[in-house]
DNA sequence: CCCGGTCTGTACGCCACCGCACCATTGGCG
DNA sequence: CGCCAATGGTGCGGTGGCGTACAGACCGGG
């Protein structure tokens, strides 16, 4: 698989491209695998290709919350670069697929030896902060069927295909809500004909219309990350 | 007023504080003024000693929903050095206080000069990070009272004292939910005699009891800032 | 081909929170 | 001192989401 499906593998500078390309090390990441526990001190960072990772705060009565998705737009193990380690936070495959592994020292050497590359983790990192605060305002804010369709546009950003291989039940966690309110926000969009699901696969049929049932919050994670990273787009 | 009362300004490297120190501008701040809009180009970070300042999110509708509070532990603009300039996020001033403006060249100079600055604003910035990631947590799993709890801890932890300064209709525009909700909450707390109030002022009686009233969104977040930025904790 | 587990549909009572409307104090200001 | 805006208290009906329980539909494996 080309590393260069990974928008921010592809926008590293040329002359820096040899250096990485013999350290990638191809992985794959299947669902429910869990890349970093809460308090893992990462020893690499991981390049989704097209598997799609959730980030999840977990709360003390076993509750869970994703707060940000990361894809082919992205990387994992951001706390690797920020110079914090560890993160009280969990990284798990949400969809399976593929990516590539870098080890921290490749990563570090990079980081010394080429400006442009922190300063393109930086600009990641910082639409990532602008998605999960932007993910705090829609709990407090939006319904739920706001929210799956969210939930299911930034999946299908970050897929090749218009169907998605997620449980209804599998949604809810990740929403932090029941499951039988998503199965009443799936069967509202599948007959006003946008979505068509079917144990465990979506297929989205109309996304325009999927855009037009969510809030806001999509698109201003979405507008925010191509502001910053606008070399290779989200689809 | 000392600049040194700002956690990060104190943990600077010695070896940069005399570059910095010439460069401070004092800057006073009124409550309700506008740090930063939603899409401004920082030319400048203000590092709060007194004041305490809010990041919140605007929803199209009008609601907001505050997702970081900045007080003496930390620096307002991060994205001056994350590399995106703007943010779509606005920081308004939440306890009016005296603070420290540093402008962007200044700033771009230190990072360049010596690689310890940039590391410790990057370690303040991922447990900015983790405090987002658990807001958006708590905004889904946990009570109005829980949330007030949590909101006065953060207050009382970024001020001199242990009285705040804001009301109750301040502290549901945070939250993001109705005042009527906080008026009970607060009258829980007050009951139980751990805090008193009275027309804008909030006496916090009994700290201890507040944190059990609190959920655990306010710890993961205090103890992920000591773990990245131990040099002076926050009280 | 049947069985068992997975996935989805449905129903019922409940509660936290919402939106609104209105009132009672209070403190500051002219 | 008296007025007014700000602050907080209260009540009422509505509702979105929760917890629980159970049933039907479907698929894969034995």
């Amino acid at each position: 698989m080309d590393p260069r499906l990974n928008h921010l593998l592809a926008a590293l500078p040329d002359d820096e491209w040899a250096h990485w390309l013999p350290e990638l090390e191809p992985v794959t990441l299947d669902y429910g695998q869990v890349l970093f526990e809460s308090g893992d001190k990462p020893t690499s960072i991981v390049f989704p290709t097209s598997a799609v990772v959730s980030l999840t705060c977990l709360t003390r009565d076993g509750a869970s919350a994703e707060f940000a998705v990361v894809g082919n737009d992205g990387v994992v193990g951001i706390s690797l670069f920020m110079g914090g380690d560890a993160m009280p936070s969990r990284a798990v495959v949400q969809s399976a697929g593929e990516g590539f592994r870098v080890s921290a020292q490749v990563v570090r050497a990079a980081v010394a030896r080429h400006g442009a590359v922190l300063n393109l983790l930086l600009r990641y990192t910082q639409s990532l902060i602008v998605q999960t605060a932007q993910t705090a305002a829609c709990n407090r804010h939006h319904s739920i069927a706001q929210q799956v369709s969210r939930r299911l546009l930034m999946g299908l950003d970050r897929s090749q295909s218009d169907e998605l291989t997620m449980t209804q039940e599998a949604v809810a966690n990740l929403l932090g809500v029941r499951r039988e309110g998503v199965t009443a926000a799936a069967q509202k969009l599948q007959r006003a004909g946008v979505i068509r699901y079917h144990r465990g696969h979506i297929a989205v049929l109309d996304r325009r219309q999927l855009e037009q049932h969510t809030c806001e919050c999509y698109d201003v994670a979405r507008k925010e990350y191509r502001r910053l990273l606008p070399a290779r787009q989200a689809a």
